[in-house]
Order: structure tokens, then C-alpha cells, then sequence
DNA sequence: CTGACTTTTCAATGCCTTCTGAAAGTTCTG
DNA sequence: CAGAACTTTCAGAAGGCATTGAAAAGTCAG
């Protein structure tokens, strides 16, 4: 890593970022990109943006439209210019909270309405073979798992409508720094 | 889809857990034949489930292996048969728990980490250019994104101690059904 | 100890996702 | 409305990751 410190400095946070989204199921690029726009505290062109990253006009342009949907960067009409800029949302929890009701909620949704189709086919094969104990056995676990499926839909969901920091009250004492800023 | 209902409802499980455990990170092939193996309702040997899932024998070596370090699986000691044979671990919100603490919980803490380290390099360089505005805003983000991972680490470890469901009581109401099983 | 059977290892392969580069499309200015 | 500036699109390239296939290692019964 090289540059000054304050360049090392937005580098290895724009890092951590690629590396947490990347873990979250986004392409590594858009952290890079949304920590550049959030550190920059201004707005940034794509050809800056490209310039910084070493990201192609093209790469740029896909994740620029991609985070635009997600709302995670906001378009900033500079007057004077004739390109577009953009500026990193600042509200992460908000981003957040947006992320697990859009992404989240369907996939364990699609999960539920999967596993409720799987138990619907063993029970009718149970119709039809009543003495199959296999088949009792598979029943009885996939009611199991859908009864998870639906817990972590209810849990997905909370979180959705009220947002992460509802968690906050379960741990009882959060560490001070919890409610500076 | 082919097959008897029961196959097929096995195999629709099976892809959904596949698709459930992508999503948080693992390989699609470790949901298969975990889902394989809790479905079957007793040991399985390592060429039942080559058989099963398609994949080849050094697949399924490799993708037992890990799953018995995650302790997702199980080794069962079958009587009169040389092969090993496994079952899944089916305390699922354990399983959940120690992902949770062996993996998120590392990924949380060496992003706090890295964010206090980019956090220095900036005030290190506040120290010598103390009139750069610039350091500034770039201070005062860093110190939110801190804030914020920080925040994450205390929920994840929050949760890796008491385990998923004491996220419920913040829930009000919990869908009946919750309970049950 | 031997040979058969089972599991592990790992280089080569194929697949899938993301990026590049350039052409096409769009928008703005004069 | 012409031309320049900027953005988007997309076919192909590159790279990363999981799987294959076969050889090596390990295990067990007799």
C-alpha cells in the first residue's frame, strides 16, 4: 500500500467494505465505491471514481446503476458540470434495513413457500403408501424445518419494519460508544 | 423433476437448503447433502451420497470434511460395514450459533479493526496538516463506520452467546406456531 | 503381512461471475 | 441541429472457485 496516509487510509477502509459486502452477496466493487463516495464528502464523477479504483468507464457505470437501485449512492446534480456526480447515502442503517426487506424477506420467503411444497408432496406419497415409516420420518423433519423457515420469516420481517437498532434492547447493556455520534 | 413424490420433495428441500446456504456463504453442495442426510433419517455412507447428489467421490470426501469441522454432520460407526457413515447434526439454532461465532464474529472484529487502523492513519496525518478541512470529514466518517461496526460486533456476539432465539422476545407477538416442535 | 476396499489429495478442468474495451446510444451546448 | 461530451451496453477475456478424475494414502479382515 502506498501514497500518504490519508490515501492509505481510504484504501484500507474502501477494502474492509468490498470485503464485508462481498460477504453480505454484493460484488466487492460496490463497497469499494460507496466507501470512496462516503469518505470523498463530496460528489464524485464516474471518470474520478474509475480513476481511483482502476475500474473501467464500463465497470463503473454497471455498479454507478446498480447502487443507484439499491439507493446506497444518491445522484448530485453539480451546477457547472456537465457530468453526473454522486454521493455515498450516509443513513447505513436505513441501507440496511432496505437491503434485508428487499433481499432478505423474499429469499426466506421463497424458502417457506418451498419447504411447504416439499411437505405437500410427502404427504400425498403418505396417502398413497400409509405404512412407509421413511416417509413419516421425512414429514416430521421437513414440518421441522418449515417451522424455522417461518420463525426466521417472522424475525427477517421484525427486523425489516423496525430496523436493526431494534435488536439493540435485547443485549441489555450496549457498549457506551453505542449512542455517541 | 423426476421421480416419486418423495424423491422429489427431497430434492426440493435439498436445492432450497442448497440456495439458503449459498446465500450465507457456504457452498450450494454443502446444503445438498446436509439436507440429504436429514431427510434420510439415518447414516448415509460417502458413495449413497455421490449417488444421491451426483457429485464425485472427492467432492463428497472434501465436502464432508468440512462440514463435520463446521459439525453440521455427524460420523456414525455402522456395524458390518468398513464404510464411515454420517447423519446430520439436527440442532439446527446450535449450528446456526456457532457459525455465527466462529465465522461472523471473526469477519465483524477484523473489520472494527481495520476501520480503527484507517481511523489512526488520518489522525496521524490531522497532526501534520491540521488546517486540511479535508481530514476532517474523512475523520468524522471513519469514526461513524467505527461506531457502527462496533455497534455489529456487540449484536453478533450478543447473538453467538445466547443464540438466535433470544432475538424473539423483541418480536411482541410471535406467529403461534413459533412454539411448537 | 497381504490384498481389497475406502478415503484423501491435488493438478487439471470447466463453470460462473465480473471486468474490459469498444461501439452504440444519449444528452447537452452552442 | 451538429458535434462534443458523457453514459450505457455487450461480446469476449480474465480470474476465481468448485468439481472431476485418478493416483496416493490409509484402513481393515483374514
Amino acid at each position: 500500500m502506498t501514497g500518504d496516509a490519508h490515501t492509505r487510509a481510504i484504501a484500507l477502509a474502501a477494502e474492509t467494505m468490498s470485503e464485508i459486502v462481498a460477504f453480505w452477496g454484493f460484488k466487492p466493487s460496490l463497497g469499494r465505491i460507496w466507501s470512496l463516495l462516503y469518505l470523498a464528502g463530496r460528489p464524485l464523477s464516474a471518470d474520478e471514481i474509475a480513476e481511483h479504483t482502476g475500474m473501467s468507464a464500463g465497470a463503473v457505470s454497471m455498479a454507478i446503476n446498480e447502487m443507484l437501485q439499491w439507493e446506497i449512492i444518491v445522484r448530485a446534480s453539480l451546477p457547472g458540470d456537465r457530468k453526473r456526480h454522486y454521493t455515498a447515502e450516509t443513513d447505513v442503517l436505513g441501507m440496511i434495513r432496505r437491503i434485508i426487506e428487499q433481499r432478505e424477506l423474499r429469499m426466506v420467503g421463497r424458502a417457506v413457500g418451498r419447504f411447504e411444497e416439499a411437505l405437500a408432496l410427502v404427504e400425498q406419497a403418505r396417502l398413497e403408501r400409509p405404512d412407509d415409516h421413511e416417509l413419516v420420518v421425512v414429514a416430521e423433519r421437513l414440518r421441522g424445518l418449515l417451522v424455522l423457515a417461518r420463525v426466521g420469516y417472522g424475525l427477517v420481517d421484525g427486523l425489516a419494519r423496525r430496523g436493526i437498532l431494534s435488536l439493540l434492547p435485547i443485549r441489555g447493556q450496549l457498549a457506551g460508544d453505542a449512542s455517541a455520534k
